[in-house]
DNA sequence: TTGTAGGCGTTATCAC
DNA sequence: GTGATAACGCCTACAA
């Protein structure tokens, strides 16, 4: 089927342009008139409500073609053990002569919610985002439930926007990583009666439940495993401090040293302002330079990625002349050689809205719970076969 | 307020145990009780229907604060310019007053379509749709448009799930990357009034608007750009010919060497099953054994990066002794040093967008349109400081 | 086990 | 410019 697409070089014109982010407008992408739909037979004038042709069938029509009344058809929809079998039969028969489409709408307006889930989180591009939203959507469509997607950016009025669309929509629920500390769009959106549920931060007081991961205990992990190999004292190449992750992961780096037997501020820190390949490619050249430990424990991947390759720019071997490990598991997925600490994420997506649907269910005996989930070691890169490995 | 979290090491054996797939039941992960919610004041049995507490303000209770009737409230939210200035203040000072919040269920059963649209994708992890994720998202946001998002993993049941949803909530319309050739699915959702756009697919006949990507002329781009190097001969290191992307990339691939005056078949080719950096590595081994030619075009970014490790690790200098180039522009970002083919994710996603609301709002008069994206060609590692460069 | 009827909160069409 | 009022399609006591 895509054979028949125009070639290229048949319009050799596109190929001039490059598009920017102004409007599509201008001759700079190829836009091709498909022809004009024929005014598909629909043709209803907006007057004349009353059309001869049935409209969207109805729990009424439905009812009527399977000669029952609409609550015994609402029933079999939504309380099918409450209807006999028989009728039940014909009932559905009838949905499906008539192609008739439940109205969530109205559903929705007398029950007083919308099975829509809320999912709040900063960036999709990040895999680790990206992860959770995976496994919410799925757990989501499992039961049936609509998820409603929005990328704050780290902008709370983008954050506060979808509350209010939520709030609107008389939502179920919402997962959120909120965009700062201050809680107080997210008591608002409860105080409406949506159900909220933290992701990637601990609830506080008794506000509601969270999932979490516990980045005090991977950092513990991934010192603790460079202190295995061979070399004097430990490099960090952290993010600002002001940053949770950063923070904690930082404790346990220093953890980890303790339980050595060495003092945690013999470790040695360059904070970046950017973590990125291109600030670890630099923070390399500071390290050599300043002859600091080359037992480099990098804030995430990106970072480590980066200081190998200016590790290697500079004539150290990777791993015989340093050690590196990254923190997220989200390079180049599992296929590099780079060791790690990975993180449940699918897991706690799926627990949270596991949470969610549980408050939403129990109601009033709901238990408000904290989920910390601990990240574990990835080794790789020992072996030709290189292997996830879990460290108790 | 993070520093009062509980230490790893004040309950260390949270560490004993990973995390597995099954359920949250087991003690694999710490899972605190937070304290039982006090029944928070909202006790409200559910048999008396008719509390005295204030339920939500509706359109009746702010007619009524505002002295005024409910038709001129509804105007004032929708259609202000029908309301005079000072009516006008009046109802908003008591949509203020009383935290009064539309419901949007009940306009969409009144209005019989409800301000959704949906958005379906085979995959978030990846980079290429997570971006338009981003875009479609961000553009739906400026226009007060909720997104449905609906991972669909190459499964045709989950994409006809999520169009049962969004067919029942009455949602405006669709953007979909669809699963597969068989476009009944699509003409069903079409049938129930949902408009559909569909992205990286190119519609046929007058069935409605797409978004693409020429991945000819990325082939061509890419192929093109191997030839201004030295050495003779361009190998590809392609996925399966039946995926249209790699077809295409490798058409363009050929008209680069019918422009350059050689024989297209020249083009030496090796297919990997899965494009990922672990095939790459492996390709590598073969393309020295064979003694390929060393310019070398790869499908995606992740293969390049592997191609790249695997001839470094078998004695040979990038881009000294061999020419990669891969595509996507999805690898690390702009943080590599690979050479690669962009595609403009944002602008389509957004235009995908415009596209649909364009169909929503014209209604009678939208003509169908078919629009595809130049990608372009990213030059890096040529200098210290790598960028973008833009081939014409 | 099935039928009946009232109302959920809006919108839009009328008169005024 | 504004006020009444009739749907929109469904759910759910309650009656039969």
């Amino acid at each position: 089927m895509r054979a028949g697409r125009p070639r290229w070089a048949s319009s050799s014109s596109t190929s001039r342009f490059r598009p920017t982010r102004a409007s599509c407008g201008s001759p700079r992408c190829s836009t091709s008139r498909i022809s004009s739909p024929p005014s598909t037979s629909d043709h209803r004038g907006r007057l004349e409500q009353q059309m001869t042709t049935t409209r969207q069938p109805g729990l009424v029509s439905v009812a009527r073609h399977a000669g029952v009344s609409v609550g015994t058809v609402s029933n079999t929809i939504n309380r099918p053990h409450l209807v006999a079998a028989e009728t039940k039969a014909r009932v559905r028969a009838s949905i499906a002569a008539l192609g008739y489409v439940p109205n969530r709408a109205a559903a929705a307006l007398r029950r007083g919610s919308n099975p829509i889930i809320g999912l709040v989180i900063p960036d999709v591009m990040n895999a680790f985002y990206a992860a959770i939203v995976d496994a919410v959507v799925e757990a989501a469509d499992r039961h049936r439930y609509a998820v409603s997607l929005c990328v704050s950016h780290d902008d709370p009025d983008r954050e506060r926007r979808h509350f209010e669309l939520l709030a609107e929509q008389r939502a179920a629920g919402a997962l959120v990583v909120p965009v700062d500390a201050d809680r107080s769009r997210l008591a608002q959106l409860r105080a409406f009666g949506t159900r909220l549920v933290l992701v990637d931060r601990r609830a506080e007081e008794a506000e509601g439940c969270s999932v979490a991961v516990d980045d005090v205990l991977g950092g513990y992990l991934a010192v603790s495993h460079l202190l295995q190999g061979q070399g004097n004292g430990v490099t960090i190449v952290n993010g600002h401090p002001a940053i949770p992750q950063c923070h904690d992961r930082r404790e346990g780096a220093r953890d980890a040293l303790v339980e050595a037997g060495r003092n945690p501020d013999s470790l040695i820190e360059f904070v970046v302002a950017t973590m990125n390949f291109a600030a670890g490619v630099e923070v390399a050249r500071r390290i050599v330079a300043q002859d600091a430990p080359r037992r480099i424990f990098c804030i995430n991947d990106q970072l480590a990625l980066g200081v190998i390759e200016g590790l290697t720019a500079q004539g150290l071997r990777v791993p015989e002349d340093a050690s590196v490990i990254g923190y997220g598991d989200l390079g180049l997925g599992a296929s590099s050689r780079l060791s790690t600490v990975g993180q449940p994420k699918h897991e706690m997506g799926d627990e949270a809205v596991r949470k969610l649907l549980d408050e939403l269910m129990d109601g009033e005996s709901h238990v408000h719970t904290a989920t910390v989930f601990p990240p574990h070691l990835i080794v790789r890169g020992t072996s030709s076969h290189a292997h996830d490995l879990t460290v108790a």
